[in-house]
DNA sequence: TAAAAACTTTTTAGTGTAAAATAGTTTCCA
DNA sequence: TGGAAACTATTTTACACTAAAAAGTTTTTA
């Protein structure tokens, strides 16, 4: 891909993310970005593909900082909270309103997102719940599927504000009390001693 | 209330609930049951008293259970379980277009099931977090009203079937890990204990 | 060559109206 | 008295139409 297409593509990301898919018009892209109309067709050869554009590359960012947190992590428990710090970073500087938008009017880009959910992420967790087995800090007695998936969904209900509104809760704190409490729920006695060992340290 | 009233009131609601709010008309309920549209409107002015004298039913009878169950209990961890099955056994019996219906088309009885739900569901987590860690079954290090409000949010997220598709997942199986996981996300090392203990046993 | 502007086409929001469905009322009859 | 049916009133729904906005194209200009 073309240095400016890439160009284009990330700046027109930032500003789609901020401000909602349908809020953003072409026009508004364009004068934002300080190019032409006829440029930004160049690249692009309707609205539809620079939006699958953006998620495709949203996506893939959000995958990389994933799987290079889990080889960093020193164990299943350290690459969760690692994994969800980087979450919370990029999740939270994307309004909301894009998933409704992308819901409602975009369903390739809608698709993506929810492949992403349910198989990204949530073979991730799967796989962080059999490490955690292997390495002797998860019980072993839970259903993984169920644990998995339940973990997905913190993040709709998170995004949603219906159970936790903003401004009373706030993302982040949110996000993070919920972690850890899932941790928590995964744990063993080993498991507990290491985050017991790891509050300490903060 | 005279015992008449009652018993149309608790047969439309079977009906009701069963098949969802929009999809039954009055002329379905008054041929159901067998009475004709004059008895019918001689108790209930309207539809919408109907229906909110059927969610007011409901939502009683779910409280009368809970109640019943917390004083049965022997801890806070039983206490639990005994709650999560009753809400098994009634909600599942409830068609989740209802739901659906009452948030577009019965504000009044949708904002009673939303007040249920964080008033009374809530606050009667928040005090069974409270009970648990004064047994001392229960976790201090843990944030009351983000645990109290996930628990809450399980029941949106198992009904929407998004996560937990039918049929590959069944509420009640689902619901049942949940809760489980849940209680062990709150448990310490004297709860765990306990729930080893109860495992044995089944 | 690419931005700016002017232009055309498509989509969407909003409105009005007719038909259908349902709520709610009245009448008749066992 | 209360069920059955016929009736009226209201609400929903569907469709057509209009106006505005935004997508997408072409022309002009620096």
């Amino acid at each position: 891909m073309e240095e400016k297409k890439i160009e284009i593509l990330t700046r027109a990301s930032g500003v789609i993310l901020r401000h909602g898919v349908r809020s953003v018009t072409m026009d508004d892209i364009t004068s934002e970005l300080g190019i032409s109309k006829k440029t930004l067709y160049q690249y692009f050869t309707d609205k539809d593909s620079l939006i699958n554009a953006i998620i495709d590359l949203k996506l893939g960012n959000d995958r990389a900082i994933c799987l290079s947190s889990i080889e960093n992590a020193e164990n299943a428990i350290d690459a969760l909270f690692l994994i969800s710090k980087s979450i919370c970073e990029n999740v939270a500087a994307v309004n909301p309103t894009v998933f409704y938008d992308l819901r409602k009017h975009y369903p390739v880009a809608w698709q993506k997102v929810c492949a992403h959910k349910m198989t990204f992420v949530y073979d991730m967790i799967l796989n962080n719940i059999q490490r955690g087995i292997k390495e002797g800090i998860y019980r072993e007695n839970m259903n993984p599927e169920v644990v998995a998936r339940l973990f997905v969904a913190y993040g709709d209900v998170i995004m949603s504000g219906e159970i936790f509104p903003w401004p009373e809760f706030h993302y982040d704190q949110v996000y993070f009390e919920t972690t850890s409490f899932h941790i928590y729920g995964m744990s063993n006695k080993k498991g507990i001693e290491y985050l017991n060992k790891r509050e300490l340290n903060e």
